[in-house]
DNA sequence: AGGAGCTTGTGAACGTGAGAACAAAATCGA
DNA sequence: TCGATTTTGTTCTCACGTTCACAAGCTCCT
C-alpha cells in the first residue's frame, strides 16, 4: 500500500529542469507529425502547419516547443529534421529502452506481434507467462518464457519498462515482482489500481474506462432532457435492476 | 479538415449541467471500486475508503461525488450499492451501447475475444474487415463481416460507438465512414490524428505515446546529469545518427 | 436529551494549463 | 540599406483542477 507519489507540499507536476506534464504528454505526438512530414518530404514547416498536422492549436506547440529551448527561426519556421531530433532526444528515443511483456494472452499477443515498438526506440526482451502450455510458444522471432525468470531477464538486460498484461488478480504481484527486479516505469493493462513505491512511475490503458467515457457524452448528446429528475433516496432499497454493471476485476 | 470542437470564446470544458472533464474522467475508476468493495460484501464505505481503493485523495474523490449530488450520510459514509448504482446512471452504463469493431487485425482479434465488455453496458454487435480473407472467420459467438456492411449495420443496430483498430492509413476513411453513417463517438488506436466534426467524440489510445512519456521520465531518473548540454545548432546538418525514431504512420 | 466523535460537502487558496496578443528577430525584394 | 512581411518566443490573463480546512450534519453513547 506505497502510496504511488511522494506528497511533497505543493508537489510539482513539472519535471526538474522544467518542462511541464502536459507539455511532456503532448511532445511524442509532435514527433510523430514531424516524422510525418519528414517522410512527405517537407524540409521546413511553420508552428501553424505543425499544429495542424499534431492536431493542436498553435500557440499551445509554440509554447510547448518553447521548452525544450529556441529550436526555430523567426520569418521561416522549424527545420522538420533537426527539430525531431531535438524533440526525440528530450523524449529519450534516441536510445533504447529495454521491456519486457507479462501475461501474454490475448492483449500480450497483439502486443508481441506488433512491429512498431521495435523501430522507435523500444526493444521487447522477453514475453513471459505463468501458463506452462504457453511457455516455450514463439510469437515472431521470440519465445514466450516462463514467469520464474522474470527476475534474471530484468537484471540481465537491464529492463526498465514492464508491460502487464496479465488478468486484474495477479497484476499487483507481477508488479511487485517487477519493481523488486529493478523496473522503474510500468505500462498497466489490467483493470486495477496498482500501487507502487515512489520513484517508479505508473500509466495505464484502460479501455473500459474509455469507452464509460464516451458513453458518458453519448447519453448526453441523445438523452439530454430524458434524463430521469433523479430517483430522489429509494430508502436504499428497490434500485432499478442493475445488472452486473460497472468495473469489478473482470476474467 | 474539420476542427474536432467548435471554439466559442471560454469554452466550457465541464458539461452542460456540470460536470468537469477530469471528474468524468474518475467516475468509472470509482465504479469499479465500488464494484470490488460490493464483491467483498462491504455494504458502506467511507470517502477515505473509497479514495485508498481508487487510488486518488479523498478530498478530491467528495468534491468529484458531490457534482452528482448528495448521496453520501455525514459521520457514516456511502451506501456502496446505492452510490454504484448512481454513477453508473450518471455515466450511462445502466442502459446498453452498441458498438463496432473495424479492422480485426492483432488488436482487434484481441478486442473480440475480449469478455469484460459485454457485461459493463457494451454490446459489440459486429467486427468488420476489409480483409476477404478475415471476412467469415468466427470469433467467439461473432463472424467477421466485409467493411461494406457498415453503413448497414450502424443504422440498423443503431451504433453509437466506433472502435478503430485497423492501420493508420485507412483509420481517416474509416473514421469518415462511421461518422457519416451516423456513429458520433470512436475510439481510435490506430496512431493518426483524426478529424471528426463538431459533435462527434474521439478518445485515442496510444501505445508508442505511453511507452515515450514513460521512456521520458526514465531518461530523467537515469540521466540526469549525464545529458549532453544540448549540441547548440550543429548548422541543421551533422546531427548525431537519428535511426527511424519516432511517430510515423506505422504497419 | 445532550454531548462526543465522525464524516460529508463546500468555500477558499493555490497551482497548472490554454489561448490571445504582441514585440523581437529573421528573410526577401526593391 | 531599408522597409515590408512573416513567424517565433513570451507575456498576460483567464479558466480549470487540486488540495486544505472546516462548518454542517449524522450517529451513538451516556
Ligand atoms: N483483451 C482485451 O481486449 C482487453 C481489453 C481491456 C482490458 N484488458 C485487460 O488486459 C489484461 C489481459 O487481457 P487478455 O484478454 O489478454 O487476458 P488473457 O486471459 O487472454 O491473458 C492473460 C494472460 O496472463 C497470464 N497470466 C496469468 N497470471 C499470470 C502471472 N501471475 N504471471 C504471468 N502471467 C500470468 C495468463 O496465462 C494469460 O496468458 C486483462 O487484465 C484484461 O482485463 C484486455
Ligand atoms: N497490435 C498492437 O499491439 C498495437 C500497438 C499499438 C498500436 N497499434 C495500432 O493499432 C492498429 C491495429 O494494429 P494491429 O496490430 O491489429 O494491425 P493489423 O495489421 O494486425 O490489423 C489491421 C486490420 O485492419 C484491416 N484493415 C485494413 N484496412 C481496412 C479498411 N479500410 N477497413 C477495414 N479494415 C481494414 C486489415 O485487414 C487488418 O485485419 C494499428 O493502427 C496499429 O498501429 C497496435
Amino acid at each position: 500500500m506505497t502510496p504511488a507519489r511522494s506528497r511533497r507540499p505543493s508537489a510539482p507536476t513539472r519535471t526538474e529542469r522544467g518542462i511541464p506534464e502536459a507539455t511532456v504528454a503532448r511532445l511524442p505526438v509532435y514527433l510523430r507529425a514531424l516524422t510525418a512530414l519528414s517522410d512527405g518530404g517537407i524540409a521546413t514547416a511553420s508552428s501553424e502547419d505543425l499544429a495542424t498536422a499534431a492536431g493542436v492549436n498553435s500557440a499551445k506547440l509554440r509554447k510547448d516547443l518553447s521548452y525544450l529551448g529556441s529550436y526555430g527561426t523567426r520569418g521561416v519556421g522549424y527545420d522538420v529534421e533537426y527539430l525531431r531530433y531535438q524533440i526525440a532526444r528530450e523524449i529519450g528515443v534516441t536510445q533504447d529502452w529495454a521491456v519486457v511483456i507479462v501475461g501474454i494472452g490475448n492483449l500480450g499477443h497483439a502486443l508481441a506481434n506488433y512491429s512498431g515498438f521495435g523501430t522507435r526506440g523500444f526493444r521487447i526482451v522477453a514475453l513471459l507467462d505463468a501458463d506452462p502450455d504457453l511457455v516455450g510458444e514463439q510469437i515472431g522471432d521470440m519465445e514466450v518464457r516462463d514467469i520464474a525468470e522474470l527476475e534474471d531477464i530484468v537484471k540481465t538486460d537491464r529492463v526498465s519498462i514492464g508491460v502487464i498484461t496479465t488478468p486484474a488478480g495477479p497484476a499487483q504481484e507481477v508488479c511487485d515482482r517487477l519493481v523488486t527486479a529493478g523496473v522503474t516505469s510500468i505500462l498497466n493493462f489490467a483493470p486495477v489500481v496498482l500501487s507502487v513505491p515512489a520513484g517508479v512511475d505508473i500509466r495505464k490503458v484502460d479501455l473500459s474506462i474509455e469507452l464509460q467515457i464516451l458513453a458518458y457524452h453519448e447519453q448526453r448528446k441523445s438523452g439530454e432532457a430524458a434524463l430521469p429528475p433523479v430517483p430522489e433516496l429509494p430508502t436504499m432499497n428497490g434500485l432499478p435492476d442493475l445488472p452486473s454493471v460497472g468495473g469489478g476485476v473482470g476474467a
